[in-house]
Order: C-alpha cells, then structure tokens, then sequence
DNA sequence: CATTTATCTTAACACTGTCAAGATAGATTT
DNA sequence: AAATCTATCTTGACAGTGTTAAGATAAATG
C-alpha cells in the first residue's frame, strides 16, 4: 500500500466509522473486530486508539450514525403521511423496517452495554432522543390541545414504542419462527400487530 | 486442591452449568469467559470441550434453565389466579419480572445467535416451545369455544407477547432511562402498560 | 530550513477460544 | 486381585483478540 494512504489527517475518524458500519452488515456483531475494522481501513492495528478510547467507543460513534439515519427515515414518513394517525403507523414500521434492513446497526443502538465504556458520547444521547422526541410529538399530534407530558400521552408512547420494538427483537432474534406464528409471512404479522393496536387502527 | 476433586464423573456437565450461570448473574455477558467458567467449577481449560462441542453449546444449555424457571413461574402464577384474564396478566408480569431479575439468562435465552453453534438442542427447543404454549393456552382460556389456532387468538398472543417482551428489552438495555419516561418508577411504568392493552384490562 | 505538533507504526502484554496428545480415574474383565 | 479398557481430565500449544508504551513519520508552523 503507498505509505501516503495511511495517513488520513483528520479523516480516520470518521473513515472507521464507515469502515466499521460496512463490516458490521457483513458480519453479526460477535465476529466484529477492532483490527480488522482497523486493517479494512488501511492502518495499522494501533492507530484507532488515537480516535477511540477503546472498542466500545468506536461503537458507539457508529450508533450515532444509526440513530441519525433511523431520524431521517422517521422524516421521510412524516412528511408523506395526511393524518396524525397515519404519520404514528408510518414511523412505526419505519422502525421494525429499519430493524431488519440494519440489523447490526439496530443491535449496537439498541443496547448501551456494547457501547458503553464508561462515559456516554452526548451526541449519541442527543440524537437517540431527538428520535424518541419525534414519536412523542407523532403521538401528541393525535390529542391537539394536550400538553406533551400529558400522562394519556406518555401512556401511549410508552405502548406504540414497546410495541414495535418489542416485534423488532423478536423477530430479528429469530424468536417468533419457531413458533406457530412464525408460519405466518413478515408482512402478515406486521399488519396484525397494528391490527391488535386500538390506537393505530382508529382513523 | 484435592485431586480427585477434579474428575467429577458424570456431573462435570451439570456443574459447568451451574457455575455458567452463576457467573453470568454477576458479570454481563462480555465477560462471561469459558476458562473462568472452568477455573470456578475446579477444573482445566479444556475439560468442558468434552462436554461441550464449544462455548456456545454451554449457553445453550444454560439457556434451556432459564426457560424451565421462566415455565415454572408461569404455571406458580398460573395456579393462583382466579380468572382467565388475571392469568394472563399475571404470566406477562412475570416475564418482565424474571427478566429483571435474571436480566443475564433472559438475554441469552432470546438471542439465539449467542449460544447457535450449527446445532440446535431439540431441549432447548421444546423448552422454550413449552413457554410459548402456556402463553397461547393462556390466550385461548379468554375466548372460549375457540380454537388453538383461531386467526383471533393468535393475533393477541402475538401482541401480548411483543408487549411484555419490548418493555423488558427497553427496561433492561436503559433504553427507557434516557427518556421523559424514566422519570416514572418501574411499578408504574408496568401498570401503565398494561392499562394501555384493552386485552388486559378487561375483566 | 528547523521545530513543533498531530498522526500513525512497531512491538509487546495478557487474555481468549480451541485442539491434539498424553495422563489418570473408575469400571470391567479375567 | 491384577490387568485391561473406557471415560474423563490435564498439559501445552496455537492463532486471534483488545490494549498500551515507545518510537517513527508526516504535516503545519515559525
């Protein structure tokens, strides 16, 4: 490799980011590797730890980068969608769709003890809940008049986010095909999850 | 140490277990190493690889004990409660209970890529199978005359089960923390859950 | 051009899962 | 009881991992 290459000034960083996302579609998260995040990118075994202070938190960059892409696909929807009620089912299975198109991604967001090495990236807290703020206000947007922190409103966030991250996990886990409902096809069990929703199905 | 200590002839299989899950109680899953496993049962690095094909096959086994305690609870809340409703309420608590309390079996127990080594334990599966069948059982008893595989039960197994099984996620993985919702304690957040399934309020 | 600062590499450490070969214990046979 | 056999465990090694300290190299600055 021309030594050059290896040098990215002030580019590694966010060229192990990418490289890291690129390797963790590939592969499941236990075959994820600092080295070969790091040899993928050109540069030698050593050189993230000037970015990163370890493994998690190279993780948790890449998190950042799914949660910012989940809030963009949230935007798409909402945009498209006519009625509260349709704009709250539309980011709803943004959500289960995301899952499973980004599995790996979708791991890492979801569960801080990969990431966690000690201190929380802020931009990470902030961008996860900027995405958890855009269901709240989806779901505000089905009772004008209430305030955000109305507990109705809570309550129901609370259940449409319980449900379709609930739905997500199991089903990216691969939980829901050994049982009888796994004879069902993906899209007959997401139209029946929102069927069993007296929320989402109200017009 | 003694030296015939060591050979535990027959039991080292079920011993390596327990001390798995032992060990798994006190430190998460990434630090949950085969050769500590080894060293607290009493024994050499390579004695569980003539028990175990490799680390995977033991969280398997460890996983088909959770999911016998997770059955055994549901059939002791099963037992006490008076009517069909109650006890689906009462197993759905239990889940998410068992799952805060046994946080580490519940994570490896639904994550098969964790203990998937080529070969699926029939056990495993017909144990978590069991747990299944005691939810859809449970279901069933609300809509009497109905079949086992009535389009209508199955929906609200679907949605029972995606219920408890998001929140115990979100709860355990902090995911509900960092939200306005982690504000509220644990209790309530439950019974906001389920007053907001009109399957589980009902009487 | 010389110096400073930012960036990356080399070389090593302790630790991991895993395996092949040999040793030991208990059961079986004679 | 002695000898054999089988099940069970240990020793010692290998490749691969995250991580760190010390030194080298490139770009920026004077």
């Amino acid at each position: 490799m021309d030594r050059t290459d290896s040098y990215h000034h002030g580019a590694l960083r966010s060229a192990l980011i990418k490289t890291g996302l690129e390797l963790i579609s590939e592969k499941d998260i236990s075959g994820f590797t600092l080295r070969e995040v790091a040899k993928r990118t050109g540069v030698s075994t050593a050189a993230p730890y000037h970015h990163f202070k370890d493994k998690a938190e190279l993780l948790q960059a890449m998190s950042i980068e799914g949660w910012r892409m989940l809030g963009e696909r949230f935007e798409a929807v909402s945009d498209v969608a006519e009625t509260p009620s349709a704009r709250l089912r539309g980011i709803g299975e943004a959500y289960i769709r995301f899952a499973m198109e980004h599995t790996e991604y979708f791991r890492v967001m979801s569960r801080p003890d990969l990431y966690y090495s000690g201190v929380y990236d802020e931009n990470r807290e902030a961008t996860g809940l900027k995405v958890f703020e855009m269901l709240r206000s989806t779901v505000a947007g089905l009772f004008p008049g209430k305030k955000n922190d109305d507990p109705e409103i809570q309550e129901m966030v609370l259940h449409a986010w319980v449900l379709v991250h609930g739905f997500s996990t199991l089903w990216i886990d691969g939980s829901i095909k050994g049982t009888s409902l796994g004879e069902l096809g993906i899209e007959e069990l997401i139209s029946m999850l929102f069927r069993s929703d007296p929320c989402l199905t109200q017009t």
